[in-house]
DNA sequence: CCGTATCCGAAGGGATACTG
DNA sequence: CAGTATCCCTTCGGATACGG
């Protein structure tokens, strides 16, 4: 029943499409706060191999850019991109309802 | 790598891990219009297997409120409880999103 | 440090048929 | 109409080890 990316039409089904995942929110909430490096996305709760699909997916999408700093030992940083920033009012939103309705427990 | 419920602080993403999912906000989409029936939300490109399941959760977590009519026959309508309306806002987020930045191809 | 490769069991989901 | 049951293939993802 899943459909080609030209059928989808709605928008709010798009979005949902490319971004809803449990992972790939994590990821852009952790990059909320600033870029961040590999290592220290892991550590937000994202074996490697996830991690590195997500990411690669959300590079693809334009929503994340990588960035290699030609340091020693050579270092690398994710980061939203200004399209990326617009999926914070998705991350906000989903915020205040869980603070709201899922508190508890 | 996957936590207990109790041990998901984060607001974000509790709300993810309950939602964050293309056929239930398929679901939300189509209940923001009003109550639907379970056929008519089948016709949302849902398979009734995946379509049960969802409605399950949607009923478990009190956003999603099943109505029995008795006629005849029988008629089930499944709608958004205030709630499930508190979603919308997610819902507004992401469609926002998808009109600016996927709108093409 | 930043990934990739492999293994492998678990879960997901499409199709279809069937029941109250 | 509103689901449930079954089959079966595909994908996912955790663990671990390894490579640039």
């Amino acid at each position: 029943m899943v459909r080609n990316w030209a059928d989808i039409t709605c928008p709010i089904q798009r979005t949902a499409t490319l971004f809803a995942d449990v992972y790939t929110i994590i990821i852009l909430r952790e990059l909320m706060s600033g870029s961040k490096r590999f290592t220290v996305l892991q550590e937000a709760g994202i074996n490697p191999r996830v991690l590195t699909q997500r990411l690669r997916n959300l590079v693809n999408e334009g929503v994340v850019v990588r960035t290699r700093f030609a340091e020693r030992p050579p270092r690398v940083e994710y980061a939203l991109t200004p399209k990326g920033e617009a999926l914070i009012p998705v991350l906000d939103a989903l915020k205040n309802f869980g603070e709201k309705y899922l508190s508890g427990s």
